[in-house]
DNA sequence: ATTTCTTTATAAAATCTTTATACAAGTATC
DNA sequence: GATACTTGTATAAAGATTTTATAAAGAAAT
């Protein structure tokens, strides 16, 4: 596991700080510490963490001020911890925008599962792979390319090569290698398909096809794409 | 507040479905219910909600395994109702996808404001209920698709579809993503249907059907949805 | 009972992949 | 330098697959 997601913890009780740090660096995470809703407010800002943690009993002002404060425009997971265990509190919190509430003393392992979960909401819409090499824009989730903002429109094939490639810029992929990943183990010695496709895309993508600066031949071992800056 | 986002709860004990089914109506929700882990799976499958409430403690299968099994397709939060009030059930849960863990009694304000929460997450991508793609209008609150402020009239299978494109414009969907989301999990090889209900869609949103140009064929892979500018 | 919607089925059209052929450029050998 | 040889490009027809169009049978809803 190698999270590397930055947690940003604002509560005053030094113990709980503590504890919280150690948990969580212990899991990988890059921890950040407040101990007033003011400095915490400043941190946030100026470093949006992938997550917040919020005690709601701190000492210069209201929790679920503090709440409703980052809520207008922060927009990742936000993560309750308080003493108080009442109903209206929690409910006035998770409908302030707060992402789950845990009641303090809480179980250090049921935190860190929530948090797991927190963040894993949060991933799925912000994944967006965008590779751009100057007038070309490869989008891999939209399965899409566009050549100076035009679609351009590629078969499954030649599409999954360009992707490939994209994938890899700068290394030079042998024929093998690229038979192998588009078109199957069964294909390695297919390497007219590959002068066929790659003749295609360049017909496509190229500014003068006959004089490729994007996918470039690398005689005798295979093909190299390149992005120039 | 006009919810109607349909919640399916699926828990063997008839008090608590009642007590929730009540709840859950006062409070705008439509709601399914089943007893049983088999029939809540089927449910899902037919039907899918936007939420589940799920109990671990059903009497024809473990819960844990049914929530693994719901997570290999089902996307909207799941919302885990149990007795068990052990770290090690609800590290188990939270990390096989459930979205939030309430411990049996549960305080129905805090469960409501937990559904509130979760069903915000889903829903913040598609916070905007109105997308409008030069003359067609797609009104997701309230289900309806206009063209030229003209009401088209969809039947319940192609506004699923159509509106999962339109949640997804400018992205590829695949025969297997459309089919799984729209038909459930059972459907991933019947690109028949897909076939069929896109070319209904097509004569009744598309200026000219044989030239479509907002359901775009990509062959091979999918359809894609494009809102001219 | 009637209408509406979904599923199944079939032929025709469109698109994509594969195979085939002609040609150009670079290299090693004589 | 000429010849055979390898590697790559260009082009297009043949073959395979995918998609469209259409309609009838079966289910579901009203």
């Amino acid at each position: 596991m190698s999270n590397k997601a930055t947690i940003l913890i604002i509560d005053d009780e030094v113990q709980i700080r503590k504890l919280l740090e150690i948990t969580l660096e212990s899991n990988d995470y890059t921890v950040t510490q407040a101990a007033t809703a003011k400095e915490g407010l400043v941190m946030a800002a100026n470093h949006p963490p992938e997550l917040i943690i919020l005690d709601l009993g701190l000492p210069d002002e209201d929790g679920h001020s503090v709440l409703r404060k980052l809520r207008e425009w922060y927009n990742n997971p936000v993560i309750i911890l308080s003493v108080l265990s009442n109903e209206e509190d929690i409910i006035r919190a998770l409908d302030n925008g707060a992402n789950d509430y845990l009641i303090k003393p809480f179980r250090t392992g049921e935190l860190l599962a929530r948090i797991r979960s927190a963040l894993r909401g949060m991933f799925m819409e912000e994944n967006n792979p965008l590779i751009i090499c100057e007038e070309l824009q490869i989008d891999l989730s939209a399965r899409t390319v566009k050549k100076n903002n035009e679609v351009i429109k590629l078969t499954a094939t030649e599409y999954n090569l360009l992707a490939l490639f994209a994938k890899n810029e700068g290394k030079v992929l042998t024929h093998q290698y690229l038979l192998r990943e588009v078109w199957g183990p069964g294909y390695i010695s297919q390497s007219q398909y590959l002068r066929v496709f790659i003749a295609q895309l360049r017909k496509k993508i190229e500014n003068d096809p006959n004089r490729p600066e994007m996918i470039l031949t690398e005689s005798g071992v295979g093909y190299r794409f390149v992005c120039k800056e």
